[in-house]
DNA sequence: GACCTGCTGCGGAATG
C-alpha cells in the first residue's frame, strides 16, 4: 500500500528543515519535539508537514488507512501557533519544556474559543478529551478544554452558555445547536482551528452535509480559521477534501480555498485470513448463519486474549452469542454482546470491560466499528460476507493497537461461496482498491433545517447566505429556483401549508431573515440533526431495568408466557403496556430471537469487481490461495453443470422444474442492484409477452421464476420473431456477442422503466418520513413523551399525500423519489451495471439441476414462502438430491 | 406462522 503523496516519501529531516526555514518556528517546534521525545517518539514527516501547512494558514485533509498520529498532527497545529505567539520572538535556542520562558499569561485570562474539534461519536468525544488534555497539562498551556455533547451535565452546559472553553470537543449536532445561539457570530469569531475527526464516517451522509453547512458558516464567521479533517483512506479523497473545505461553485466567483492532502503514516500491516471449513464438501452452499463454524471460532477465541466477533446483523449477534455460550458455558460472564438495539447502559458496561481487558470476547455489529480504542483486543473475527474492502479494513483495525503489532482479521464463511469474497477482499487490501463514498447531492431537507438554524443564529441576508451555501460540495450546483423554493417553503410553509402559522418559520426584519418566535425556536432546537430512528418498542424487566428495544412487529405476535432471547438473555413475555414490553427472566430454554428490519448492505462496487475477477480466474482453472483451493471441487461442479462466468460475461442459467421456468442471472453486482435489475428485467420481458414472475436476489445474482417460459431470447434481441425461439439449446452453452438490439440489457429508458417496474410511489412515501422529519415538518416530540415512530410515519405520510394532491411541485417530493432510487436501488450503479452487461458476452446454459450458484437464490425464495415442511428438512432433502446428482 | 441476514450515528424545553 505504498501510494505516493507529497511528503510521504520524504524523510522527516528534510520536512523538518522546510518547516524550520520560516522564522520564529524553531523555538515552538523544539517544545513539540521535546514533548514527543519524553514519550520516546519523534515527530513523523507527515506531522511536520501538517504543522507547517497549518502555520502557513492552509487547511487540509490527513488520511491513512491504519496509521496513527493523526490526532497529534492536528492538535499540535494550534498548540504550536499558541506557543509561537506567546513566547518572545527572539528566543531561538532550544527551549526546555519545564522552564520555558513564555510570555506570562494570566491563569484566568479566559481565552476565547479557538479550537473546535468535531467527532461523530459521543464516546469518541470523551476519549479525545483525555488525549488532548495531556500536552496541555504537561506544558502548562492555559487552554481550557471541555466537551459538549448530549451527555454534558446541565451545570456545565449552563456555564458553557456564558463562556465557552478555548478548545471544545463536540458532535455535529451540538455544533449546529451552537449555531442557533443568537450570539453565534461572536462566539465563533476568534476560532483558529476546526478539526473534523473520522471525516470519512460523516461524508456521503446527510449528517456530513449538515457538517458541510456548518463549516461554510465558519468560513464566513471566522475566515482566519483553518479546517483539518482526519480520515481513513477512501477511494475519492478529492471529493472528501471538497466536501470538507468547500469547493468553487460554477455559480459564484469565489476562489477555491488553499488545501492540502496529507497522507499519514501507514504504521500497520493488515492480515486477512480465513477459517476454512474442515470438510468443504459438507459445508452448506447457502445460508448465512454459519454456526457450523463454532468449533473453529471457539478455538480462535481461545488463541487470543480478547476478541471481537463481528457479525453483519443484530439478530446474528444474538444467535452467535447463544451458540458460543452453549459450546462454552463456563464463559458466562466473560463474553458479551453489543449492538445498537441494546440499552445504552449495557453497552457502556461492555465497552468499559473491553477496555479493562476483563472480557474474553464480544459479539458485535458495526456498533463497535468505531469508537474508543480497545487496546486489549488482539483478535478480530468477521462472520459472513465482508461486504466491502474499507469495511473489513475498519474492522481489522480494531485489533493490534499496540505499536509494532499488525492488525489481523479472520473471516469466517457462513456458506461456501463466501470464501471467494474473502479472497477478493484480500486482493482489495493488497491493491489498495478502497471504496469511495457516494456524495449526497443537494438534500433540500437539510438545507431547510439549516435556514432555520441560521435565522436563529443572528439571521441572514438571502444573497449572502446563498453564496455561502454554494461554497459547499453538496450545494455547489444549487439552482436559483431551488434556493427560492426552500426559502419560500421555510418562510411561509410553501404553497400548501400557508394557512398554518407553525410552518411559517422566518420573519423579515430589515432585509434579514430571522426567527423570533420562542415556541418555534424551541421546537427547532429540539429536532436538530439528520438521524431518524427506526420504529421500536422498549423491552423492560418488571423490576425496572431496561434491556433495549425490539421492533413492534416482533412483539405483536407474542402472547403472555412466550419465551424469547434478547440481549443474550432468555426472557418471558408478560405484557405490552405504556409502549413497553414487560418481561421477566425465563429459565434457559429455546425461544425466538428478534429480527430487526434494518437496511440491506450490498456488496460494494469494488469488492464486486474483485469478485468477478476471481471467478474469471476460476473459469480459466486458476485457483489462487487457500480459499479458492478449498472451493476447487465446488466450482468444478459449477463449471461442469453450467459455467463459471468470466469477468466480461453475463451468465444466465435456465432450469425447468415442477415449480415452473427458472431464470438465474449473475451480474455479480450486489443485492440492491440485483433487486432493481430483477424488477426491470421482469418488466421488460412482460412487455413482450404477458407473463408474471416471482423474484429473489442476493449479492451474486437474481432469479426470475415464471409459470410459462419467459421470452428471454427475444428480450435479448436474438431472434426477430417468435418462430425462431424454438431452437433447442439443450445442455449446450451458447455464447453470443455484440447482439445488436439488447432490449433487456439496454441502459436506455431507465428513467421510465424503473418507476414502471416497481412500486416506486409507495417506496417514496416511506422514504418521506426521514425528509419530513429533517425538514422540520413533523416534530419528534418531547423526550420521553412517547411519540412513536409509527405516529411519525403516519403524520409524514399525511404530508406526503397532501403535497401530492395540492402541491405536486413540492421539491421535497422529488427528493423522496430521488433518494429511493439512489439508496434503495443504487440507481447510478444500476445504470453502470447495465452498460457493462450490454457490452458483455451473454452465456446461457441449461443445467439439468440447480447449480452451486443458483442454489442460494432458490433457498432465498423458499425461505420467504410459508411451507408446511420445515425449511431445514426441505434444504436437507434438496442437498441430498444434489449430492446424489453430483456423485 | 414459522423462519432467520439485513448496520451505524445525536439531540432536546418549560414549569413546577
Amino acid at each position: 500500500m505504498n501510494r505516493s503523496f507529497a511528503g510521504v516519501a520524504q524523510p522527516a529531516v528534510a520536512v523538518r528543515k522546510v518547516f524550520l526555514s520560516k522564522a520564529g518556528r524553531r523555538a515552538a517546534v523544539h517544545v513539540a519535539e521535546e514533548w514527543f521525545a519524553a514519550r520516546g517518539w519523534t515527530p513523523l514527516a507527515f506531522q511536520y508537514e501538517v504543522w507547517s501547512a497549518y502555520l502557513d494558514g492552509e487547511s487540509g485533509l490527513i488520511h491513512s488507512a491504519t496509521g496513527t498520529g493523526k490526532t497529534l498532527a492536528a492538535w499540535w497545529g494550534p498548540l504550536l501557533e499558541y506557543i509561537e505567539q506567546s513566547r518572545p520572538a527572539r528566543s531561538e535556542g532550544p527551549a526546555s519544556v519545564a522552564g520555558a520562558k513564555r510570555k506570562p499569561i494570566r491563569r484566568n485570562a479566559a481565552l476565547p474559543l479557538r479550537v473546535l474539534w468535531i467527532t461523530p461519536l459521543r464516546a469518541l468525544a470523551a476519549d479525545t478529551l483525555e488525549s488532548l488534555a495531556v500536552p496541555l497539562h504537561d506544558l502548562d498551556i492555559p487552554f481550557t478544554l471541555e466537551s459538549r455533547t448530549g451527555d454534558t451535565k446541565p451545570g456545565q452546559r449552563a456555564r458553557q452558555g456564558k463562556h465557552l472553553p478555548t478548545a471544545l470537543v463536540t458532535t455535529p449536532e451540538s455544533v449546529t445547536l451552537l449555531l442557533t445561539r443568537d450570539d453565534a457570530r461572536e462566539i465563533f469569531s476568534d476560532l483558529r482551528a476546526i478539526i473534523v475527526d473520522e471525516w470519512h464516517e460523516l461524508m456521503g451522509t446527510k449528517r456530513g452535509v449538515q457538517v458541510e453547512l456548518a463549516l461554510a458558516r465558519f468560513r464566513t464567521l471566522a475566515p482566519q480559521a483553518r479546517t483539518w479533517g482526519l480520515s481513513a483512506t477512501i477511494g475519492n479523497l478529492q471529493d472528501a477534501t471538497d466536501a470538507l473545505l468547500g469547493c468553487r461553485s460554477e455559480r459564484t466567483e469565489e476562489p477555491a480555498p488553499e488545501r492540502r492532502i496529507v497522507q499519514g503514516e501507514e504504521t500497520k500491516q493488515v492480515i486477512v485470513d480465513s477459517l476454512i471449513p474442515p470438510i468443504v464438501e459438507r459445508f452448506p452452499w447457502a445460508g448465512h448463519l454459519g454456526t457450523q463454524m463454532i468449533p473453529q471460532v471457539i478455538q480462535a477465541i481461545e488463541e487470543g486474549q480478547t476478541s471481537i466477533v463481528f457479525t453483519n446483523t443484530r439478530s446474528q449477534t444474538e444467535i452467535w452469542y447463544q451458540a458460543i455460550l452453549a459450546a462454552r458455558p463456563e464463559w458466562a460472564g466473560s463474553i458479551a454482546l453489543h449492538h445498537s438495539s441494546l440499552d445504552r447502559k449495557t453497552r457502556d458496561w461492555v465497552e468499559n470491560n473491553m477496555r479493562a481487558g476483563t472480557l474474553r470476547c464480544v459479539v458485535a455489529t458495526s456498533s463497535l466499528d468505531l469508537g474508543v480504542d480497545f487496546s486489549p483486543v488482539d483478535r478480530v473475527l468477521q462472520i459472513g460476507s465482508p461486504k466491502g474492502v474499507a469495511r473489513l479494513l475498519q474492522r481489522a483495525g480494531r485489533s493490534g493497537h499496540r505499536p509494532g503489532v499488525s492488525s489481523r482479521v479472520t473471516c469466517v464463511p457462513t456458506n461456501a461461496l463466501e470464501l471467494v469474497e474473502v479472497a477478493a477482499v484480500r486482493d482489495g487490501f493488497e491493491s489498495g482498491a478502497i471504496e469511495g463514498r457516494l456524495q449526497v447531492e443537494r438534500p433540500l431537507d437539510v438545507l431547510a433545517q439549516h435556514l432555520v438554524t441560521v435565522a436563529l443564529g443572528g439571521g441572514f441576508v438571502p444573497d449572502a447566505l446563498l453564496r455561502e451555501v454554494r461554497t459547499t460540495r453538496a450545494y455547489h450546483d444549487l439552482t436559483d429556483d431551488e434556493w427560492q423554493w426552500v426559502l419560500h417553503f421555510v418562510g411561509t410553509g410553501g404553497d400548501s401549508l400557508q394557512a398554518y402559522p407553525e410552518y411559517a418559520r422566518l420573519e423579515l426584519d430589515n432585509g434579514r431573515y430571522v426567527l423570533t418566535n420562542r415556541e418555534l425556536a424551541r421546537r427547532h432546537r429540539m429536532s436538530i440533526g439528520t438521524i431518524v430512528s427506526d420504529a421500536h418498542i422498549v423491552v423492560q424487566y418488571q423490576r425496572g431495568s431496561v434491556l433495549g428495544s425490539v421492533e413492534e412487529s416482533f412483539v405483536a405476535r407474542m402472547k403472555p408466557g412466550d419465551r424469547f432471547f434478547f440481549a443474550g438473555t432468555p426472557l418471558e413475555f408478560i405484557r405490552v403496556r405504556d409502549m413497553r414490553v414487560w418481561v421477566r427472566r425465563a429459565p434457559n430454554t429455546r425461544g425466538a430471537i428478534p429480527r430487526w428490519m434494518g437496511s440491506r448492505m450490498p456488496l460494494s462496487g469494488e469488492l464486486a469487481h474483485l469478485l468477478r475477477n476471481r471467478l474469471g480466474e476460476a473459469a480459466d482453472g486458476i485457483y489462487r490461495g487457500p480459499e479458492l483451493e478449498a472451493l476447487k471441487e465446488l466450482l468444478t461442479i459449477q463449471k461442469k453443470w453450467s459455467a463459471i462466468p468470466h469477468a466480461d460475461e453475463l451468465l444466465i442459467e435456465r432450469v425447468k422444474t415442477r415449480d415452473g421456468f427458472h431464470l438465474f442471472f449473475y451480474p455479480l453486482e450486489g443485492r440492491l442492484v440485483h433487486e432493481g435489475l430483477a424488477a426491470l428485467f421482469a418488466y421488460r420481458m412482460s412487455r413482450l409477452a404477458p407473463i408474471s414472475f416471482v423474484m429473489s436476489s442476493n449479492d451474486w445474482g437474481f432469479e426470475l421464476l415464471s409459470p410459462t417460459e419467459a421470452p428471454l431470447e427475444r428480450a435479448l434481441g436474438l431472434w426477430a420473431n417468435e418462430s425462431e425461439t424454438s431452437v433447442a439449446l439443450s445442455d449446450t452453452v451458447v455464447v453470443l456477442s455484440d447482439a445488436e438490439d439488447l432490449l433487456l440489457l439496454s441502459p436506455d429508458n431507465l428513467a421510465d422503466d424503473i418507476p414502471a417496474s416497481l412500486n416506486a410511489a409507495e417506496m417514496a412515501r416511506r422514504q418521506f418520513r426521514e425528509i419530513a422529519r429533517v425538514a422540520g415538518l413533523v416534530f419528534p416530540g418531547f423526550p420521553r413523551a412517547g411519540k412513536t415512530a409509527r405516529q411519525l410515519q403516519a403524520s409524514s405520510g399525511l404530508f406526503f399525500d397532501v403535497f401530492q394532491r395540492y402541491d405536486p411541485g413540492n421539491l421535497l417530493l422529488a427528493q423522496a423519489h430521488r433518494e429511493v432510487l439512489e439508496r434503495q436501488l443504487e440507481r447510478s450503479r444500476l445504470g453502470q451495471t447495465l452498460i457493462r452487461l450490454s457490452q458483455s458476452k451473454v452465456v446461457i446454459t441449461e443445467p439439468k439441476r440447480f447449480t452451486p450458484l443458483s442454489f442460494p437464490l432458490l433457498i432465498d425464495r423458499t425461505r420467504n414462502k410459508v411451507s408446511s415442511e420445515k425449511l431445514s428438512d426441505r434444504i436437507k432433502r434438496m442437498q441430498l438430491a444434489l449430492e446424489k446428482a453430483a456423485g
